[in-house]
DNA sequence: CGATTATGATTAA
DNA sequence: TAATCCTAATCGC
């Protein structure tokens, strides 16, 4: 259940333990058994990562275009790699490591075109190097839906996903039902750091935690354990203890506090 | 063992 | 909005 900081974590991991390396390539199901065999004993050059979007670029040609949707994943596996089980739908193995592929919507090989397509309806990937923020905030600027809404829009800006829009708008104390074009240009650049800080810190931590540093004490107050989110999943408020609002948006669950992200300009007229 | 849920997105209606 | 694609873990019975 990735969001950008996931797949660009990834790419990284594939560069490091595949890339430049001649690999061994099956696959446990007919979906793409053909594909893997084409693909087996060939060098992968290099893993890149745009929003949620993964691409495999292949030596001499083959780009494999990866998305995991809700329940996709890539399991690393130690060495000697164990046997394939049948949900697997594309195992890369190097002298290094086996990468296990399970349950991607998208797993297909691309051409040039349809690769270019792909990055054409993506806005600016938020953890990219240089992402244009300027083009991402002046869209914002221009859309009446929701800013929790906008916040997924891939077209507007890519790689963000349910939890960091969620806490990426209780940080900024945001109210998520505002529209994005009410948001002021200072409100929307801030919120752009802040997403994006979080999530570059989502891909250089294994797990996701969006506290920050001066919450965590009563992070850990409030769970031993040492809790990872503000709101998103939580029935109480880190910050103040309210009860959590948890609310259907844009198809998925949106989760806000009340008193720390207040509805003073939202308009009336909603849904 | 079936229902439910989960960090997603496209297509059709 | 609903149906579709996909897997695994959890919960109630």
């Amino acid at each position: 259940m990735p969001e950008g900081n996931v797949i660009h974590r990834l790419a990284r991991a594939h560069d490091r333990d595949l890339a430049g390396r001649r690999l061994a390539v099956s696959a446990a199901q007919k979906r793409f058994a053909k594909e893997a065999r084409a693909l087996d004993g060939r060098v992968l050059d290099r893993a890149e990562a745009r929003g949620k979007h993964l691409f495999h670029h292949w030596r001499h040609g083959p780009i494999v275009h990866i998305h995991l949707g809700m329940f996709g994943d890539f399991y690393r596996r130690e060495l000697p790699a164990p046997p394939l089980r049948p949900t697997v739908r594309l195992r890369l193995a190097s002298r290094a490591a086996v990468w296990d592929l399970i349950g991607p919507p998208t797993c297909e090989i691309v051409t040039e075109d349809e690769y270019a397509a792909i990055l054409a309806r993506l806005g600016p990937d938020i953890l990219s190097a240089r992402p244009d923020a300027r083009r991402a905030l002046e869209r914002l600027k221009r859309t009446d839906a929701p800013i929790a809404h906008a916040l997924l829009d891939q077209r507007i800006v890519s790689g963000i996903g349910n939890i960091y829009r969620a806490e990426a708008l209780f940080l900024d104390g945001l109210h998520p039902l505002r529209p994005a074009s009410s948001l002021t240009m200072d409100e929307l650049e801030k919120l752009w750091t802040t997403v994006r800080r979080m999530m570059r810190r989502g891909v250089a931590r294994p797990r996701i935690s969006t506290i920050e540093p001066a919450d965590r004490i009563r992070a850990r107050r409030a769970e031993p354990d040492g809790r990872s989110f503000y709101v998103y999943g939580e029935s109480l408020c880190l910050r103040c203890g309210s009860s959590v609002r948890s609310f259907p948006l844009s198809g998925r669950t949106m989760y806000a506090c009340p008193v720390c992200q207040p509805a003073a300009s939202v308009p009336r007229a909603r849904k």
